[in-house]
DNA sequence: TTATTATTTTAATAGTCGTTTAATAATTTA
DNA sequence: TAAATTATTAAACGACTATTAAAATAATAA
């Protein structure tokens, strides 16, 4: 993955709505949720929601399919496991000490 | 961790020089790198490197330590895989086609 | 077809962010 | 002490971002 995804990435995630929309989505796996049932759950006009899917849609952290007149949300998994996978990639390689971290592949 | 701090830690990474900056740090482990040797590398000026330490800093991504007239600084490891566990917490939870993800903690 | 529901788009506005320049602070060397 | 080095701070400016309200699009139901 290339920084300047990444950092499309993160900037998607780095805002209080769409985190807390990408965390749903996260915990509905690949079924996803409807437009309007997030936008209620979270309390966001549709106007609002559109602007933030849209983010999420670009960054790939997202994908869309239309069932019936309802638009459903899913979240991209590979993206956000290749994004995660950037942030901690050669972690300590250059150190002297050794790797300090016990978590996330490292 | 509160979603408030992953914002503002996602929001201190989403920006390419101090995405980089971090990169660097996350390599060296926590002997870290001087401001100036990593301002070098990244060919950003002294001024603006001190303003996009202050944003990782401030979000807790990582420290610093004097030496002589040099400053230190090194990855915090343990607010960015709190950062990064909070993204995946409950992956698919409420999935009727179980859990779809393969990598990290899923 | 007409009306209703669900979502997106557009335009306007206020607020936030990144870079530059110049000045300041802290530490070390001459 | 004075000069040099390393890093931070402050002010100014342009660019980007989030929200709202109104209008438009898409799909279904009456």
């Amino acid at each position: 993955m290339e920084s300047t995804q990444v950092v499309t990435a993160l900037s998607a995630l780095a805002q209080p709505t769409r985190l807390a929309i990408f965390r749903l989505l996260v915990v509905c796996g690949q079924e996803g949720m409807a437009a309007g049932q997030l936008a209620e759950k979270l309390h966001v006009s549709p106007a609002n929601m559109s602007f933030h899917f849209k983010a999420l849609n670009h960054a790939g952290l997202i994908v869309s399919r239309q069932e019936g007149r309802f638009v459903y949300y899913a979240a991209n998994f590979a993206v956000m496991n290749d994004m995660l996978a950037y942030l901690t990639a050669n972690c300590c390689a250059d150190s002297q000490t050794g790797c300090e971290v016990s978590v996330n592949k490292c």
